[in-house]
DNA sequence: TCAATGGCATATGCCAACTT
DNA sequence: AAGTTGGCATATGCCATTGA
């Protein structure tokens, strides 16, 4: 799936603030489970808050304001979206990036329709799958690019909503799947209310777990079942080497070691969500001596740049 | 132009424990 | 008693990347 959006033409001081960017195009392609192209889908939306095109976008898509009044209702889009989806069975929504799902969803709340996503909304990121196959798995492409590193042909313009999904499609298609299909991604645009809604995956080599939201960071950061740290292969207690650490307050890390399995890195991320409540994403990962050094090091050089700070004040 | 992420960096202030 | 140190927390900004 791709979406094209729009913002506010005349700046961010004029712009709706729960609607930040007006989704006006949908396009999406569908794959069988071996990569074989089944169907597409694609419309225009109406715009209702931004009656003009952003010089941005404008450029990015070349639609005119003429074309976009001949779409539907955002609400009738998303009903038709939705249901194209769902016709042939379940299905699993792919797009490139993170920032997609995001948007659909805000544009849903703002336009106040029930959200039809299962929860939690797993979702492949076909960016981070072609990093993890192609590359290092920390690098993020644009489509473009992916798409000239696999040889794919370049026959429609890149920047519309259909031919976007068209080409992840055709990127996904080429990716081994049998590697990377463990590594889906997991939507935090509703975040668990509940204990019993919070979400934690084993991905094998590293487990991420989503903790609920929580109305002060205090209440988030002193958590016991944020700072406790388990061993994901075993289930055992790891015991910490290193107690949890931050240099900024958003990054916290820590060191921790299973009697079975060795050192396992930690480290969680604060995060806000759309209510203003805190909640944290934990990712535990198994690592070496040079792995435990490095967080050792980690630390002592908070220790060292604190220290120096002092004495720069003294003196 | 605007949103988001991750990494790195700077500055500041309070408190408790330890050292001198 | 005065000074030092680390822990903890807040705020902010830069860089590089992607998305529209």
């Amino acid at each position: 799936m791709d979406l094209e959006w729009n913002q506010c033409p005349s700046g961010k001081e004029d712009e709706v603030e729960k609607l930040p960017f007006e989704i006006f195009e949908i396009g999406a392609v569908k794959l069988d489970e071996d990569m074989n192209r089944l169907d597409s889908y694609s419309c225009y939306i109406k715009p209702q808050v931004y009656k003009e095109l952003h010089y941005i976008a404008k450029g990015l898509t070349h639609v005119s304001m003429e074309s976009l009044n001949d779409g539907k209702t955002f609400a009738d889009a998303v009903g038709e979206f939705i249901g194209w989806c769902e016709k042939d069975g379940e299905y699993r929504v792919c797009t490139w990036g993170t920032s997609d799902l995001v948007e659909l969803q805000r544009n849903m709340r703002y336009f106040d329709i029930s959200n039809p996503f299962s929860y939690p909304l797993f979702y492949y990121d076909v960016q981070k799958l072609f990093s993890i196959d192609r590359e290092d798995g920390k690098s993020r492409r644009a489509l473009e690019t992916a798409v000239d590193m696999l040889g794919i042909e370049k026959d429609i313009d890149f920047h519309r909503a259909i031919s976007d999904a068209e080409y992840t499609a055709k990127v996904m298609a080429l990716l081994d799947m049998k590697k990377v299909s463990a590594y889906y991604s997991i939507d935090t645009y509703r975040t668990p209310k509940t204990v019993k809604e919070e979400i934690k995956v084993n991905y094998g080599t590293y487990e991420k777990y989503i903790t609920k939201g929580y109305d002060t960071k205090e209440e988030l950061v002193n958590n016991a079942r944020l700072l406790a740290t388990r061993c994901y292969l075993c289930g055992g207690t790891a015991r910490k080497k290193i107690r949890w650490f931050t240099m900024n307050s958003k990054m916290h890390y820590c060191l921790a070691e299973c009697r079975q399995h060795g050192y396992i890195k930690g480290r969680f991320r604060v995060r806000e969500d759309e209510d203003g409540r805190f909640y944290a994403s934990r990712v535990l990962k198994i690592t070496d001596e040079a792995g435990a050094e490095e967080i050792r090091q980690r630390q002592s050089e908070v220790r060292k740049r604190r220290r120096d700070k002092r004495q720069k004040k003294k003196s």
